[in-house]
DNA sequence: GTCTATAGGGCGATAGAC
DNA sequence: GTCTATCGCCCTATAGAC
């Protein structure tokens, strides 16, 4: 056993989301989540550039699952075909992950803070861009790329509010498919 | 003639978008902005809530411009057709700036900048929160709504991309509306 | 780990317009 | 007198530098 528990990245997140839900993000500073992670302030910003991104911890796995499915979509898949693959995929590892609220409680948080709305909307925005370059990787028209890849990340956006802030029966993946039909479906 | 000169929010702006291009936003201190517009800093905070709200000063306009021509939209309009128009107007007030070139500086300067683009995401989903709801103003179902003005504040983006960012021969609002039919022509 | 600059908020004082 | 814009000086927390 070494002079530091190991996990103090874990630890950190998690003391994050507790505080962050209560007493608020605004509240708390980083110097609380530190301590109760039982590290110093220092370490926070060894492990995360700043109080933000301590909530996008995951957000490159949740990318690569969206280019992972994207470049295992059938060849003759139409762009938007590939794109909802992707982000399809990547809803049901949401959906799937050991702490079934998880997703919810931080939707709360960062529901309730604009600057924390921003990150989320920077790192969607940032999946969105790696989705179409991989539609471009797939041989498609680099500004049809992009409009597909947008088109299914707003379905995606849009079906994880559904999915967060309602009792919708429909589990997360379908609320996702959805959105695609609707997209279809506009005249 | 008072103690103070009048207009400080626009010298501030303008200041602010002179130092943000050179020396650069993160170079560029609250103290730098207020001393070339001949304020304090703390005036500086009075005007704008923080350093980047400085660069979106015009954003309510632009928000006003798509809800308005929206609630324009002939009443047999398509949901993305009266979404569209809505974007298609704003484009328009954009493109039709007295200072021509303003739009690409300012835009040079939150490319350069994740924390600004942070910020301009943030807007622009506030005004595709907005459109959707004046689309559900018009009947549209709220689901609908959502997609549908999502769907063209995607096509306004890469319109706005694909304006600055190249020597397009084609003006916004034509952009704008090239990405409306490639998302129609979605399969 | 320590030190420091900057962001950004609180609050009372002040100078002008009316 | 009131109202409003600005200022000055206080403070803390973030985040980068050393």
């Amino acid at each position: 056993m070494g002079r530091w528990e190991p996990g103090a990245r874990e630890r950190l997140a998690g003391a994050a989301i507790e505080l962050y839900g209560d007493p608020g993000y605004e509240q708390t500073t980083v110097a609380d989540i530190a301590a109760r992670a039982g590290v110093t302030e220092r370490t926070f910003f060894r492990y995360f550039a700043d109080k933000r991104e301590v909530l996008f911890a995951g957000s490159d796995l949740f990318k690569e699952g969206v280019l992972t499915a994207i470049a295992a979509a059938p060849a003759d898949a139409s762009a938007l075909d590939a794109a909802a693959a992707g982000f399809e995929a990547a809803a049901g590892f949401i959906q799937n992950q050991p702490d079934p609220d998880f997703p919810r409680r931080r939707a709360a948080v960062i529901a309730a803070n604009p600057s924390l709305q921003e990150r989320e909307l920077l790192k969607l925005s940032t999946v969105g861009s790696a989705a179409a370059r991989a539609l471009q990787d797939r041989g498609v028209d680099p500004v049809e790329a992009s409009i597909a890849a947008q088109a299914a990340l707003a379905a995606f956006h849009l079906a994880f509010e559904r999915w967060v802030s309602s009792d919708e029966p429909l589990g997360l993946p379908a609320l996702v498919r959805d959105g695609i039909a609707r997209i279809r479906a506009l005249r």
